[in-house]
DNA sequence: GGTAATTACATAGGCATGTTATATAGTTAG
DNA sequence: CTAACTATATAACATGCCTATGTAATTACC
């Protein structure tokens, strides 16, 4: 009923959020989060993490050279099937994630700052149940236009 | 406690939204934001513009000429202050924002579709709790930044 | 009341990150 | 062994942001 005010809410956010965290000129976003993933599930190929972060594979392919420039990656080779990249992280990568992440805590504990516990919780709660939620729907949505060529 | 794991779903969730919402070629964030911003409280100068979405001044002139352009915004000038463009929503911006809204809020009832309505109310409640204090978290450190000279 | 500092906005040039179209190398099918 | 497909790379371009700087209007002060 009113998920139309919920979703202009949450793009508002989204954009607040995107700016707001502007000390972040070392990494993008989606750098962040594809790190991220590479933690969560270990070493990918580009067209996965391509998919997973919702760029196209050019988009990844230039985003991994770049860490792996920085050193926060490597590309390894899939030893069964030779034109894979298999990127993972590395200790350094690890590292500059961390820290990154605990800057951007420290960053929204700032911007929550003031509000009552009980709703940070709340908020808190809200994100740890509804971001499984996207990244499976996201997941679904590229299997099924893969299979069916949408 | 885990605020940090809260903050790294936060920064994980908004890659995904803005990713996912890539339908948006139209509209920027920042641009949806601006439309929104002079919806809700009406003509308001370029600088003011740009502190409240977190970009620089020159950013927000060209972003504003680019939706005077598309004819979503005009500028007039303030009688009492012959420096200032007052930027104001055209009928047609009024149009176009409410179009990208809807849409957004399509996109968005998609990718929480599957979630049990309690836990999309839970969500929508605490956003609405969270982004006005953000917006006056980020208000005051501009009135501050600007009134000490950060 | 005229000059200096300040303020509001515009312009210029550059960078990061995204896109589509296309090339290349490895794999699988026949 | 060749054709078709797949995984990644390269090229050319677009967008949106930035910093540095220019210009016009306003305010402050002697």
């Amino acid at each position: 009923m009113d998920l139309d005010r919920s979703a202009n809410n949450l793009l508002d956010l989204v954009s607040l959020v995107v700016r707001g965290l502007s000390g972040n000129r070392d990494l993008s976003l989606t750098a962040i989060a594809t790190l991220g993933l590479l933690l969560r599930e270990g070493p990918q190929r580009i067209t996965v993490l391509a998919a997973a972060e919702g760029v196209s594979q050019p988009s990844m392919t230039q985003l991994v050279q770049r860490l792996e420039q920085r050193g926060l990656v490597t590309r390894g080779s899939d030893p069964s099937d030779g034109r894979v990249a298999l990127v993972s992280l590395t200790t350094e990568g690890k590292a500059a994630l961390a820290h990154r992440r605990e800057l951007n805590a420290e960053r929204i504990a700032e911007l929550l700052g003031g509000l009552p516990q009980a709703e940070v919780d709340a908020f808190g709660d809200a994100l740890a149940t509804v971001l499984p939620a996207i990244r499976a729907r996201l997941g679904a949505e590229t299997h099924a236009s893969s299979a069916a060529g949408k």
